[in-house]
DNA sequence: TGACTATATAACTACATAGTAATATAGTGT
DNA sequence: ACACTATATTACTATGTAGTTATATAGTCA
């Protein structure tokens, strides 16, 4: 990480952008078991077609998704599942960090 | 990750924040071998003070360094050396991504 | 072709935040 | 107390984007 250039550093901090939406995160998460519409997607998310259509394209742009489209229904889907690495990583420090601070309010709390 | 309620799907997306921007990521690469105070990060980063202090309460509210203030100093560091395994993932697709899209465009390119 | 469905896009509002310049705060040494 | 230094904060501007509504585009089938 050392050697990144600022070209570089832009690159992995959009990608970082990328996760950085809990509707995204929830599209990532309902892909995780294959592919799946627009449709579906939005069902899934709860959020408007519009809005995952929006989302779906930036996480296509920054190379998260694949796109295909087959009859009237675009399917999108993983391009690659080492995301999910990323997601466990932060996932564990999340919880970690919660836990930690639901101890320290247990401190103050006593009686 | 499916386990995860709408709550910490936000707590995730925001850590995943407090990486999608390249001065941040400059500092906490800046932070890698070891401490460092504002002043320090200041001139590694090439931003202004006021800038960089800004992003590094960000860093710490939600949870990336610890501060310790020594003197008139500001020491921060790293809370979970974790995270560059996350950016290590990262610049990895990052790479390869790129790699490929040169790859693709050399293609074209052919005489 | 025309009706129907699925997806994408445009125009818009509201909000978050990166960056700046100026100022406030806090610790140190005289 | 005063000057000096380091850091944080405030007020501000500019920009990006999440979400909405309405509309456009494209594929399918009659």
């Amino acid at each position: 990480m050392s050697k990144l250039n600022d070209n570089t550093l832009a690159y992995v901090a959009d990608y970082f952008k990328a996760l950085a939406e809990p509707t995204r995160l929830k599209v990532l998460n309902a892909l995780q078991d294959g592919e799946k519409n627009v449709g579906q997607l939005t069902e899934i998310s709860g959020c408007s077609q519009a809005n995952v259509s929006k989302h779906l394209s930036m996480l296509a742009q920054y190379g998260l998704v694949k796109r295909e489209s087959r009859g009237t229904s675009v399917f999108y889907s993983i391009a690659d599942p080492s995301v999910y690495k990323l997601c466990e990583l932060v996932c564990d420090q999340v919880v970690n960090r919660l836990i930690q601070e639901a101890e320290v309010k247990k401190l103050f709390m006593v009686v």
